[in-house]
DNA sequence: GTCTATACGAAGATAGAC
DNA sequence: GTCTATCTTCGTATAGAC
C-alpha cells in the first residue's frame, strides 16, 4: 500500500515530494521529531523552496502531509470495500496496517494519529486529522448501510473499527509485535459478520 | 482519576513531582514537546536538581514518566475491576477517559500512547509504554477468565478493548468530541456482555 | 525557483561554586 | 542538593543574490 508512495517520488515536483516524505517521516518519529532538514534529505527537495512553496513554514508543511495521509488511507480502505464486502474489506484494511508495521520494523505507525497527538500546537493539522477520521468512518458506515446494517448500528461499528484498528497499531508499536493487531482483527471479523448476518435474517 | 495526581503533587518531593508533571505535560504535547523548562515549570522543581535526580536526562525522565503513568492507569483499571463485574468495569474505565478529555477540553490524552509514538528515540521508554499496555490486558484477561471465559477469546476481547478505547482517545481528541468514546463504550458493552453471558448459559 | 548565509531562539547537557 | 553560568547543537525562519 505505502510502497506506492515510494514508487511516485520519483515522478513529482518537489513540493508533492515533500509533503510525501514528511507524511512518512511523521508517522515514524511524529511531528515534533520531523524537522526541515529531515524532510529535504529525504525528498531531496532544494533547501531554498521551503518558504516558496510553503508560506505559512511548519505548520503548512503539516496540515497538508497530514490531508494526504488522510487521503491516501481512505483511497485504501475505499478500494477494498469497492471489492469486497464490509467484512472482508476491514480485513484487508487491517492486513495493509499488518504489512506498514512488519515493513517498517514496527518504526511506523499512522501519520494521522500522529498529527492528532502533537496537533496541540498545530489546530489546522489536529481539523485535518478529524476530518481524515470521519472519512474513513463514512465509507464504513456507507458499506454497512448497504448491507442492510441499521444507521446507528453502523455509526458506533464504524467507530469502533477505525477506533480499535488504530489502538491495535499503537500497542503493536509498543509491543514490537503484530499479536495485537491480529487479535483485534479476530474481534473485528466475528462482530461484523455477525452485525451483517442479522441484517438479513 | 487524574485529579488524585494533582493534589499529590503538594506532598511528595521534588523528584516526584518532575515524574508527575512530565506525565501530565506527555499526555497534552508528546514527548518532544515536554520540555526541561515546562517541566520545571510546572513541578516548581529546582533547575539545578534535574540531573541530579535524572543521570540519564531526558531518556530517563520520560521512562519513568511513562512507567508512572502506566502504573496509574493500571491502579484505576483494576480498582474497576475489584468493584464491578468486567462489562461495568470497562464502562467506568471509558468514563475515567471520558472525563480526562471533558475536563482538559481535548487536549489530553493517555501518556502511554505518547511515549510509543515518540518512543522511537528512546527505546526504554517505548517498552515501559509496551509493558503497561500488557499490564492492562492481563488485568482485564484475568477478569475475563474469573468470569468464565475461555483463556483465547479473554485475551482478544481484552486486546480489542484496550486498543478501541485508546483509538477512541486519539479519535475523539481530533475531532474535540466525546461522541467517538461513546459509541465504542456501547459497541465494548454489547460484546463484553454478550461474552459474559455466552460463558455461562 | 533555487541558492547561500545568517538571524534568532530553545533545546539538552555540563561545570564548578555554594 | 541546589544554584548560576555556559557550551553545543539544532530548530524555524528570513534576507538577498543569482
Amino acid at each position: 500500500m505505502w510502497s506506492v508512495i515510494v514508487e511516485s517520488r520519483q515522478k513529482t515536483d518537489a513540493r508533492q515530494r515533500m509533503i510525501v516524505s514528511a507524511a512518512l517521516l511523521m508517522r515514524e518519529r511524529g511531528v515534533e521529531a520531523t524537522s526541515f532538514s529531515a524532510v529535504l534529505a529525504h525528498s531531496g527537495a532544494p533547501r531554498g523552496s521551503i518558504y516558496h512553496h510553503f508560506p505559512r513554514g511548519k505548520a503548512q508543511l503539516v496540515e497538508e502531509a497530514t490531508r494526504f495521509g488522510g487521503d491516501f488511507i481512505a483511497a485504501g480502505l475505499a478500494a477494498a470495500l469497492a471489492e469486497e464486502d464490509p467484512v472482508g474489506a476491514v480485513q484487508r484494511f487491517c492486513q495493509s496496517w499488518r504489512d506498514v508495521l512488519s515493513e517498517s520494523d514496527f518504526a511506523a505507525g499512522c501519520p494521522v494519529v500522529a498529527a492528532t497527538l502533537e496537533g496541540e500546537r498545530t489546530p489546522a493539522a489536529r481539523e485535518a486529522a478529524g476530518a481524515a477520521f470521519e472519512r474513513w468512518e463514512e465509507l464504513l458506515i456507507e458499506a454497512f448501510e448497504r448491507h442492510g446494517i441499521a444507521a446507528a448500528r453502523a455509526a458506533s461499528l464504524a467507530t469502533l473499527a477505525i477506533a480499535a484498528i488504530e489502538g491495535a497499531i499503537v500497542v503493536a508499536r509498543a509491543q514490537r509485535s503484530s499479536a495485537p493487531l491480529e487479535r483485534v482483527m479476530g474481534e473485528l471479523e466475528q462482530l461484523t459478520a455477525t452485525a451483517l448476518a442479522g441484517a438479513r435474517p
